[in-house]
DNA sequence: AGGTGTCGTTGATCTAAATCAAAATGGCTC
DNA sequence: GAGCCATTTTGATTTAGATCAACGACACCT
């Protein structure tokens, strides 16, 4: 190992990849930990309106959180993905959070890694890129409020494709319904969106419907 | 003054009601601002692309944060309102920030904030709660991508009136193009909600187009 | 392999909002 | 007040996406 410079639990590409993990630091964490606990799809890990006393480490699969209206519709607000940490930052949950497919989550005390946070300048400052990367996350979400179906699908796919380890092969280990939810249409919108884009030779889909082969994305014109 | 609890700057109900000023405090942030400054509306104030050497306070009038697309087109992010602080937690400008009305705002050195507060807990608590705040505002507007424009303005109007000091007449310092922008739909449409409302007794205008006098909001059936 | 349930697809129709076009309003200066 | 400008309003038409309905595909289960 040497000099290099280990990583906190780093499935993919996610947010922990930033937290530089020196033994002093991991150890105080793990004493925090609770899980890994396995959550099967569509399982309810935490409810809008509880205290919030812990925070989420993806391990593997997707978690969503969303609202809950009272007509019963439902707006996923974000997808979390191995390696995202969430749920710092808030008291009170504002919003459920629930497994979008089978996932892996570890807890971690909300209140313990506070008070870490007060001495440890590094941790410090990793919560505070969780945020703000959170929070610009959310603005490019609200900005895409006016666009298309297709150009909000394409925003969709590619930041998924960066976030899960960028490759031209996607893997959506989630259901339609959730990013129809997501993107603010329904899932028959969504449904002829890719089978436009598949006739448009933007994207191909062979074996899985689930996987996704995309072409030239930059080729399409979009608004952005 | 004694034992009270004074508040920095608190123009109206906004974000910095929640920073309470002892001297030291208040003496070293007076140290890293600049302004106030005075920006006529529809100037900029800072481009996006830019380093994000400043933090804004917002005196007087609304600002407004946007993206600006290749294709002209533009998405209002968010307001601010008197009282609150914005431009904390990015290095590079995410996006534009414009005045919305003539505004007057104070300039704090983002640098000389971040040193204060590492050593100051009561800072670094309320510019955490700044961000957290920031970032539940852009949910509920992400959120919100899914329903009717009636519903979105009524919701905005909400949360406008709530804002900037909750009365039953509210006066929009703005003009509608910038609604219209933040809501996701153009301003003819903002112009037949309003007018649909006012048929419908929710609302009513008197004198100036711009003052907006609030019916009962809640007996009006929306989505939350 | 055949049945069953969930999930995605396709088609027909309807509607909210966009677009295009023009008029009305109010604010401003002279 | 008359004229001028930016802003808002109203009307006619088009369109993207919603809704309703039915069908197809796939995984799972025994």
């Amino acid at each position: 190992m040497g000099a290099a410079v280990t990583k906190y639990r780093v499935p993919v590409g996610g947010l922990c990849t930033d937290l530089p993990s020196e033994h002093s630091l991991k150890s105080a964490l793990s004493a925090l930990q609770r899980g890994p606990i396995r959550f099967m799809r569509d399982h309810v890990i935490a409810c809008e309106g509880e205290s919030a006393d812990y925070v989420f480490l993806v391990m593997s699969g997707v978690v969503r959180s969303c609202k809950t209206f009272q007509n019963g519709e439902r707006a996923v607000v974000a997808f979390y993905l191995p390696g995202d940490m969430f749920g710092w930052g808030d008291e009170i949950r504002p919003l459920s959070i629930e497994a979008a497919s089978d996932a892996v989550v570890m807890l971690i005390k909300r209140k313990g890694l506070a008070t870490l946070a007060e001495t440890n300048t590094q941790l410090a400052t990793f919560l505070r890129t969780v945020v703000t990367r959170e929070l610009e996350r959310a603005r490019v979400h609200a900005a895409s409020i006016n666009i298309s179906a297709k150009d909000r699908f394409l925003t969709f796919l590619k930041d998924w494709s960066k976030r899960s380890g960028a490759s031209s092969t996607v893997y959506l280990s989630i259901g339609y319904q959730d990013i129809a939810d997501y993107l603010g249409f329904n899932i028959e919108t969504l449904s002829r969106v890719i089978t436009r884009l598949q006739k448009s030779g933007v994207l191909s889909r062979t074996g899985s419907r689930r996987t996704l082969r995309l072409g030239d994305f930059m080729a399409v014109r979009s608004r952005n």
